[in-house]
DNA sequence: AGTGAAATGAATACGGG
DNA sequence: CCCGTATTCATTTCACT
């Protein structure tokens, strides 16, 4: 991916809805360029959508937690990540090396509702949990800094 | 807040680029009061920002990391954030109870990336650290079911 | 808080270099 | 792959309920 796509996509990353005339003074295209390229990125999948980002504790969702989980059979097949996709306070769900599979980030109302949570996390895959609870959040959502080429599987190699 | 709010920023959430004209048939509002109620939700700090989801293989950094701290010196001030904030491989950082005292969510072009950014990050902050490298994501941003009433701050109580 | 209507500005489709 | 133009559609403001 080249210079002026890098540009676009970090744009987008840090104003989602930025409009195509901005992205074209920004880059110093035109409009139908950048939205053709915009739609390319999107089409290939570089951009895979666009979100508002939300603050919990407005919503009535302060706690935030990662919690590691381990089968209790490690012989059983591991179909956690679908186990657990119907409980929607799960945000995330990493599979991690290390001595537990999977690291999932979890939003809840309260202490309680973690404490029920993580008992319908065990239940519904059957693993022992692990909890770290987070006190306060002093950055989230930050964009990197994308440099170089990249490996698209797009791009012409010769 | 009520439920035309929480369904604006649930939908925003999941489509951050959504049009006024689509909230409004989803809500049943008018263009206007649709308008107006996410201008609003912007101005009170719920909906913080808006962001495009971006596909970190497609565009150079492959790799995710969990980095947990620890300081050194336990004594001494625990500004690590302030420390850590001009690294931009570092996407979030949060507070947390337990037996270290961040969790840092990284994202790396390569192994060495990594090991490069560990050195900067225990020579920045003064901190020995914990990585979990993550294999694979089965899903990441998703949207809580948002519930009930929350404080906000600006409802009144009566 | 809500509405509809009017004016501005943005998104998209198109013809062409 | 880029541009400009023309059309369609969305955003924004306003006067009013």
């Amino acid at each position: 991916m080249e210079e002026i796509d890098r540009r676009i996509v970090t744009l987008l990353a840090s104003d989602g809805r930025m409009s195509f005339t901005d992205l074209a003074r920004e880059t110093g295209l035109s409009v139908s360029a950048v939205h053709q390229r915009v739609r390319r990125l999107e089409k290939r999948g570089v951009v895979r959508g666009y979100a508002a980002i939300i603050d919990h504790d407005a919503v009535g969702l302060p706690m935030t937690a990662f919690v590691s989980i381990k089968p209790i059979d490690p012989a059983a097949p591991d179909d956690a990540p679908d186990r657990l996709s119907h409980l929607t306070a799960i945000e995330a769900c990493h599979s991690v090396a290390g001595d537990e599979s999977y690291i999932l980030k979890v939003r809840v109302a309260s202490p309680v509702a973690l404490e029920d949570l993580l008992q319908q996390i065990r239940a519904s895959a059957n693993v022992s949990t692990r909890t770290t609870v987070v006190l306060s959040t002093p950055y989230e959502h930050r964009i990197p800094e994308l440099a170089d080429d990249s490996p698209t599987g797009h791009e012409r190699t010769g």
